[in-house]
RNA sequence: GGCGGCAUGGCCAAGUGGUAAGGCAAGGGAUUGCAAAUCCCUCAUCCCCAGUUCGAAUCUGGGUGCCGCCUCCA
């Protein structure tokens, strides 16, 4: 495939070309782990996974990455001064450290519970104040940093494309700055590398000071260059952190290397419910919980988001999810009577198979364009419940589905024709018993034989010429 | 105030100059012991207004609504 991606930075559409032929290194921002994770969250994992799988499935030798930030961050502007952790740990009694174990292996199940293929490195934060620090001094011996008492400061004026990836410019964040200046800075533009504070709970002694912690966004440059090098090739997150984290990661890593830090950024768009922000008045902040309470899998949310294309918008609605439920539910039962036209298809349907898969991988390759992609492969599934496939055909087809399942995951990992629960014999006895049963007009008998083989996932038609069944739901 | 983005049927969502993909839901009919599944049929002119064009959901201008960001700390 031709994979080409629309690169934030550019702002364009471009073909993507790995610094390192067959070889991706791509790092995502991860959450921070004081509080577990929303759906809206799992919108940009969920993407980052798509990547991966779609790397993996074209043979790339793929090293990813997600830091897990373990230092603080502002709960919103109301809790002015303490860091979300760190209020969440006071609000929960509890020590920090214990916040981070107990949420990480939350995050750890929900994104398994997804169907999220593990990255190669979760590197926490509080584990890299070493590197962090070198960075630092890197900054300031070189004269991009500039450090008062013992604050660390990234001075924005020494690096001239500050600004092009978000699109700010150094002289309109200064006037449209709402809140009071640091007077430490010499700009207020400037950002924290690395902050001192006796009083804080997590704090480090280095070089830089006696009682220093790190600034947001030093922790990003100093994980991703060391687990993927001073240049990578993908770096990810939410539309949120274009500005000012991305914008700033891009200065401090290329100041301190001096070379190019990631060739193509990509970022996807929040996740809306019912059509505006989720927010915690509106009681809509959902957690995976909350969708299995309503009696849906987390691969129902994984199906509703990845058939959205992920540079925009999706709303979030009980209905849609329901939706993107029977899809999938619809597209598990037409695999099993895929498999059922392996061995006794009939129709033509080659060309159909095929222009569906070209018109899948068109659609991937084109930024990632999974609805498109979705579409064909339900363009396929009509076609054959209209006019049946060959069996050569339908092999066909199931090898589409396979590779539509590899790279989206759309079926959870439940056993692919090698169903647990009855072989094909004991499901043909089943039948035969339950159309004697049918002809005695025994409708109790009949009745429970259906619904026996039902619970073991086997989908009965009664036609007029007989019985036909399959394997789905 | 600055920067960026979105607005397509009941719900979700592609399409970005050539006459509206796909999914879900809904209605009518066929079939059925009942049911499920399946089959046939029905279901949008693309937020509003004004332009450009032979032609616009797609371009331009102006509205309206929604979303993200604008660094004390992070």
């Amino acid at each position: 495939m031709e994979l080409r991606f629309y690169n934030s930075f550019s702002r364009q559409i471009e073909a993507f070309a790995p610094l390192e032929e067959g070889r991706v290194r791509m790092y995502h921002c991860g959450p921070t782990v004081y509080k577990r994770p929303h759906i809206g969250n799992y919108r940009a994992f969920l993407f980052a996974d798509l990547l991966r799988r779609l790397f993996d499935l074209e043979g790339y030798q793929v090293t990813q990455v997600m830091n897990l930030t373990d230092v603080g961050h502002l709960v919103d502007d109301a809790d002015d001064g303490e860091d979300k952790l760190l209020a969440e740990a006071r609000r929960a009694k509890l020590d920090p450290w214990k916040i981070v174990e107990q949420v990480s292996a939350q995050f750890f199940a929900d994104l398994d519970a997804l169907g999220v293929r593990p990255a190669h490195h979760y590197p926490k934060a509080t584990d890299h104040i070493p590197e962090m620090v070198r960075l630092v001094e890197l900054l300031v011996d070189s004269g991009h940093a500039y450090r008062v008492g013992d604050n660390y400061y990234f001075d924005v004026h020494a690096f001239a494309a500050y600004g092009r990836l978000s699109g700010n410019r150094i002289a309109e964040l200064e006037s449209g700055a709402r809140l009071e200046v640091n007077e430490e800075k010499r700009h207020p533009a400037d950002f924290a590398l690395w902050k001192s504070d006796p009083n804080h709970l997590m704090k480090w002694e280095t070089a830089l000071g006696p009682h220093g912690f790190p600034g947001w966004h030093i922790e990003c440059s100093a994980m991703s260059m060391k687990y993927l090098g001073d240049s990578f090739d993908i770096h990810t997150g939410g539309e949120d952190n274009v500005f000012p984290h991305h914008e700033c990661e891009i200065a401090q890593s290329e100041c301190a290397t001096g070379k190019p830090f990631v060739r193509l950024w990509m970022h996807t768009k929040f996740l809306q419910v019912d059509g505006g922000k989720m927010s915690k008045s509106l009681g809509n902040v959902y957690t995976l919980d909350d969708l299995i309470e309503r009696g849906f899998s987390p691969w129902d949310f994984r199906f509703l988001v990845l058939r959205g294309h992920y540079r925009t918008q999706l709303n979030f609605t009980w209905e849609a999810l329901r939706g993107a439920a029977e899809a999938r539910r619809s597209l598990l039962d037409w695999r099993g009577r895929l498999q059922a036209a392996e061995r006794n298809g009939h129709g033509q349907g080659q060309a159909e198979v095929r222009q569906a898969g070209a018109a899948f991988d068109r659609a991937l390759e084109d930024d990632l364009n999974t609805s498109e992609a979705v579409a064909a492969i339900f363009q396929l599934r009509n076609h054959f419940m209209h006019h049946g496939l060959s069996q050569q055909a339908a092999v066909a087809a199931m090898q589409l589905l396979a590779r539509a399942d590899e790279i989206l995951g759309l079926f959870e990992m439940t056993a692919d024709g090698a169903a647990p629960g009855l072989a094909d014999a004991e499901v043909e006895t089943l039948i035969a018993e339950r159309n004697l049963a049918r002809q005695e007009k025994d409708w109790a008998r009949a009745d429970q034989l259906r619904d026996q083989l039902h619970a073991a996932g086997i989908v009965l038609e009664d036609k007029f010429d007989g019985v036909r069944w399959h394997r789905g739901e």
